[in-house]
DNA sequence: TGAGTGACTGTAA
DNA sequence: CTTACAGCCACTC
């Protein structure tokens, strides 16, 4: 399984209405530094993959993918419940709250 | 084998 | 507040 899989799997297990960071996602995958290869294998996520489900640390929407617009992922969070901060912003409201608070350990124990 | 490339991040000015 | 920059690491050619 490479890495790009690795992000999927566990992209595809965060919640509904919740969020990671593409730090955070790095970093319970064993690649704390890792930030910008979750990117990149977003970049090219399968469909079935909630890649909405991931912003930068600020909790902002950082897509530049033609295939993922901004206006589509912020969208899509609107739909589950993520409130911005503005109308037309990109920027999470309460985004300490909305972050999906999972560790190692409950990873691994994770079926 | 090695250089180039990002949907990143933290620090510094 | 902003812009700049240097690490960062898997992937591709």
């Amino acid at each position: 399984m490479n890495f790009n899989e690795r992000v999927y799997a566990l992209v595809r297990r965060i919640p509904r209405g919740k969020v990671l960071t593409y730090g955070r996602v790095a970093a319970l995958l064993g690649v704390p530094r890792g930030a910008r290869v979750v990117g990149w294998a977003l970049h090219g996520a399968p469909a079935d993959v909630p890649w909405h489900r991931v912003v930068n640390a600020k909790g902002c929407i950082s897509t530049r993918c033609p295939e993922h617009p901004p206006q589509l992922q912020r969208a899509l969070l609107v739909a589950e419940g993520v409130r911005f901060k503005a109308d037309d912003s990109f920027e999470i409201a309460d985004f300490p709250e909305v972050l999906w608070l999972l560790t190692p350990e409950e990873l691994a124990a994770l079926p």
